[in-house]
DNA sequence: ACACTCGGGACGACCCGTTAGT
DNA sequence: ACTAACGGGTCGTCCCGAGTGT
């Protein structure tokens, strides 16, 4: 077991290092090279660990899913208003974050399979206006799945665009954009009198996310 | 001059090659090789016509830049609306439009400069909608910047989930909801209730660019 | 001593397992990482017991050494006939002994040294001729050494003759065929009446020596 | 056209140096990277002729099935000793034909078929063999294609025991030993009786060969 | 002007035999 | 006896430019 204190660092650190060089290259402008360079690590200790190249994606992919989602609300429009946030302000501040996206959002048919990461966003959104609807808060002519899908699509367009045009820097202003531009069309003019769509509010949840145990659900990697 | 037939059949050859191979790996994942495989060139003559792999790219887009626009029109949201349909219809049909939009969207931070297109795009928009907004068509909070912006990532975002999803092969029902979701929240009700956004305007658009004169802007790259 | 045990026990499975692999793949094609997965060991306990692939080549070949001999017979002709057919029918039954000749017969000039084995057998052959000879039991022009020599190599030729063709599953045969091509020449025509070279020889000699006693010199390897 | 010149000779420099290589290595042992060190090619040049280390031996391989065989002769029984005579002449002097036979003879169940080239040489002396015993050279017992299974097999480990011992500079003489020990069993009394069975028969052969006309059959490919 | 064959190397991912640290 | 780590090395590929026709 103390042998696995090693081999964790170890793992923490090639996830880490190989999400720095993802996020900065994509998946096949990364070599294995520069990942072991930036990371301090040697080929074998990396290939002791993730057989492959593509298992390095998969597995920095993996650790984006263990964070934290938002905590449940009772109006369901400002959880999904609320996870978005949550996500722009993780994409500023999380490279794992920004690496995982940017691993979903590259396009190469051949190789990793994009539609994972696309699907769990799709049906995580899907059942969030499902219970909007059931709930009321929604306009009636609305489909969930059909604005699920079109929402997360709308968003990952966002992302790049802000990727490409600030670095990401700009995406919290980008995403409360989208949804003043989106709400209207599917949430009850009451409800949507009642959302916060402040600045700032991802932040907060992240900061209530991570006080909530003193395990920050890996919410500071950077000081181990 | 009678050497540039040949000269230009040949680029057109190459060009069509790299359009298909590009579409189907992004850049990076294309080689030289297929290419010329696909196209039945020969190396050689590749690198007489373009002297790098990122020319190929460059030359795939400035052939797509070519495409005629919709006409103009007297509601400039319409013409917005049509625009988009257009775009989609040519996903559709225009291998060179699809591996443009693949190429714009790759995500390599070096070589490329992606933010050509992008701006392009989002110019166009801006000015229309500022003129929607002159016409007093829009919803007076609107800024067309802002809106620009956010509704061309959102196009791309959308383009890229149906691209995943099914090839393109819904994109132009897509794009009806992604109109569908955003118009209500920069448009008068009135223009709205006046709008045409039934399926199939994008081919129809194309129908008539096309009958419009008998050199039909590249519509028929084939047979060239 | 209790632990002594264990640790031949695992001697005994990476020999096994090391026999296995080599047998199937070569020296060269096999690796370390293969015959720990069949022998179910783990790297460290194989480095323990052999410091190096190649220790383990010569333990397989040493594991070889020790069968046992065909008795000693009143004829030297047939003694060597009996020779030939004991390891035939060790060859179809004894994994190890299979690795063995395949490690002997595998040319890399550099690393393990084939030369042994060989002048092994040469030697053994050699003096078995060459007391036939003194018993008068051969043609007068025969040399040992140059027969004995060119009977190993043509056996050896037989052995990947057979290996290639069928697995093995006809070197009874085969050997029986050489013994029937070379004999004529080399030994009287008298003692030639008086062989035994019917088939099935191989396995009832093995036989005897497995009853011979209790401790069946490594005959059931599987159950120690 | 002119181009092909320089290809031909950069071709045969590739042959030479692999064949080089895999003589001294075996085909596992052997590495790209030192037959392009041996041969002062390049990598490039190398995998534009070869597609893959296979080709490569395949390509030695093929090399050699090109040289001449010995000329038809009245005994068949002679024909038989004189090809081992010339085989073994050639093995004495002929890098390509060295390279061959180890190729062939190098156990590695995976990748190269080795069958290959062992088939054709027993079809060869089983044709010989036959024809042979049509002209009643043979004693009636002998069966063509058990003799001619045999005599490859027991041929080729030979081979590997002049390798292994001296490098080849005895192996003119193991056949002598060979044959000599075969012959009688196969051939009648007064066929052997007037068999050329003379050291240097092989390089006398190969003379006649070279001479016969002025495309020596690749007798001096270093000159090319 | 245009096209093609052939060659040049730099790297890419991956694997392998082996040793440290328990 | 075992988990973890080490680098060197392997084959193959890729982008590209000489050298040579046509």
């Amino acid at each position: 077991m103390a042998k696995q204190a090693r081999a964790v660092r170890t793992r923490q650190a090639i996830l880490e290092a190989a999400a720095a060089v993802f996020e900065e290259r994509g998946y096949d402008g990364s070599t294995i090279t520069e990942i072991i360079r930036v990371g301090g690590i040697t080929k074998g200790a990396l290939y002791f660990h993730f057989q492959a190249k593509e298992d390095l994606a998969l597995g920095v992919l993996a650790e984006q899913e263990l964070k934290k989602p938002v905590p449940p609300q009772a109006s369901k429009v400002q959880e999904l208003v609320d996870t978005g946030a949550l996500h722009a302000y993780r994409m500023q501040t999380d490279p794992v974050v920004r690496a995982s996206v940017r691993l979903s959002l590259d396009q190469r048919a051949q190789g990793l399979d994009r539609t994972g990461p696309f699907n769990r966003w799709i049906e995580t959104t899907t059942t969030l206006l499902a219970r909007a609807k059931e709930q009321g808060e929604l306009l009636p002519h609305v489909l969930p799945i059909q604005t699920a899908e079109f929402y997360v699509g709308a968003f990952a367009g966002v992302q790049m665009m802000s990727q490409t045009m600030s670095g990401h820097a700009d995406l919290d202003e980008r995403v409360l954009v989208l949804q003043r531009h989106v709400l209207p069309s599917i949430a009850l003019p009451s409800v949507l009198a009642s959302l916060d769509l402040s600045p700032g509010r991802g932040a907060r949840i992240a900061a209530v996310l991570d006080a909530e145990d003193g395990d920050p659900a890996d919410g500071d990697s950077s000081a181990a």
